[in-house]
DNA sequence: GCGAAAACCTACCGACTATTCGCTTTTCGT
DNA sequence: ACGAAAAGCGAATAGTCGGTAGGTTTTCGC
C-alpha cells in the first residue's frame, strides 16, 4: 500500500486530537440526548466543549458525521459491558437485565439519548434511521437466539415463543424508558423488566 | 356577567371558522408526527392546510397553543374510542388492545405522534411535558384499577401485581410503536400485546 | 346593503441554523 | 529550530425559524 513515490508523510494527528474528539462526542450524546438530533446544534454542543462551531466541523466535517459518530461511541459503550461473543443462553438475558440497571444508574445520559433518537429516527427520512433498522434486526436475532436456546433447556414456559419474547423484551426495555424518563422515581426498570420475565421461564432469573 | 352597557355584540366566529381551526389541527398532527414538535414547522403546517403562516397565527396565536389544540384533538379521538366512564375491568384491557390495533390500521399518524412527541416530551423543559406526565398518571391508575379488579375476580394469575402489570401494558405499548414504525411488516402490534397479556391472565382475552 | 368584526394576506423583524472561506496559532517530525 | 500540516478562529454565506405590523378581503348580524 506504499507509494513507491518519495515516500509522503501525510503527517499524524497531534498528541491530544484523539482526546478532543472523544470531548466533542461527549457533548453530542449530551445535547443530542436532550435535545434531538434535529433540534440540537453544532453550536451548543461546541461551546459545550468550549470551542468555535468551525474549529469542530474541522474534527467532524458535518452534521452527519457527528451523529454517526455519537452513534458509534455508544455501541462501544453498550458492548464493552455485555459479552456479545458468548453462546446466547440464560447469561444473555441476564446480562441484558443488568445492562439496563446500570444504564440507569451510571449512564442515565444514553438512555435518553437511545429514546429520543430512536422516535426520532422512525422517520425514513432520518439520517440514524437506517441505523436503527439494522440494530433492531441485530438485537432480535440476537435475543430470539438466547430463548430459543432457552426453550430447547426446558428454561421457557409453555407455549411462549421465542421471537415474540424477544420482541416483548425489547418493546418493553424502549416504553419502559419513556415512562422512567418522565419520572425517574415512578419507576425502577431492571425489576419492571425482570417482572415482564417471570412468569415467561420456568427458572429464576 | 352581561355588562350593564349597551350590550356589546363581539360577533362570534365565521361559519367554517370551526373547519378551518380542524383542518389546521390535522396537518398539525401529520407534521408534528413526522418531525416532532421541535423541528415541525407552522410554516410547513401552513402550506399544508395551503394558507399563510400568519394566517394559521390568527387562529392560534403562538407554536405552543398550536400544540395544546394537536394533544386535545388527539385526546378526543382516543377517547371516543375507548368507554372510559364504564367500571374498570376485564373489558377496558380488551379495549386498550381494540384501541391498539385501531389505531395501527386506521389512523397510523396518531401512532407516529405519540411515539415522537412522547419521547421528545421526556425532557421537562418540553412544553407538552406536563402533559404526558398528567396523561400516563392517568392511564396507570386506569389499567391498575382494572387489574385490580380482575384479581378479585380471579383473573390474575398467581402472583402478578395490578401495578406493574399496568406498568408493563404502557411500556408494552409504547415499545412496540418504535418497532412497528421502524418496520410496519414486522410486528402485528395487538398480537404481541395480547401474548404479553396471556401469561398474566386466568381466562382469555 | 351597510358596517364592523373576523379572516387572511404581504412584508418584515431578529434570532438561529449548517456550512464555507481565509487566516492565525499550535503542534511535532525532521 | 525550521517548516509543513493540523487545529482552531472570526466572519460571512444562504437559509429557516417564530412572531409582529399593517393593510385587504370575506363574512354576516342588523
Amino acid at each position: 500500500m506504499i507509494t513507491s513515490e518519495t515516500a509522503r508523510k501525510p503527517r499524524g494527528a497531534y498528541a491530544k486530537t484523539a482526546g478532543r474528539r472523544r470531548e466533542i462526542l461527549e457533548a453530542g450524546m449530551d445535547v443530542f440526548a436532550t435535545n434531538g438530533f434535529r433540534s440540537g446544534s453544532i453550536r451548543e454542543i461546541a461551546e459545550v466543549v468550549g470551542m468555535s462551531q468551525a474549529g469542530l466541523l474541522h474534527h467532524f466535517s458535518n452534521k452527519n458525521e457527528l451523529l454517526a459518530g455519537v452513534l458509534e461511541l455508544r455501541d462501544d459503550r453498550a458492548t464493552e459491558y455485555v459479552d456479545t461473543s458468548a453462546p446466547a443462553s440464560i447469561e444473555t438475558i441476564r446480562g441484558f437485565v443488568r445492562l439496563i440497571d446500570y444504564n440507569a444508574h451510571q449512564v442515565p445520559g444514553l438512555v435518553e439519548l437511545h429514546c429520543v433518537l430512536s422516535a426520532e429516527a422512525t422517520s425514513p427520512e432520518h439520517p440514524a434511521h437506517d441505523y436503527f433498522v439494522r440494530r433492531y434486526d441485530w438485537v432480535l436475532s440476537f435475543l430470539t437466539a438466547a430463548f430459543e436456546t432457552m426453550r430447547a433447556d426446558g428454561q421457557l414456559a409453555a407455549g411462549i415463543d421465542p421471537a415474540s419474547a424477544a420482541r416483548g423484551m425489547i418493546a418493553m426495555s424502549d416504553g419502559l424508558q419513556v415512562q422512567w424518563l418522565l419520572n425517574r422515581d415512578a419507576l425502577d426498570m431492571a425489576e419492571e423488566m425482570r417482572n415482564y420475565l417471570r412468569p415467561l421461564l420456568t427458572v429464576e432469573l
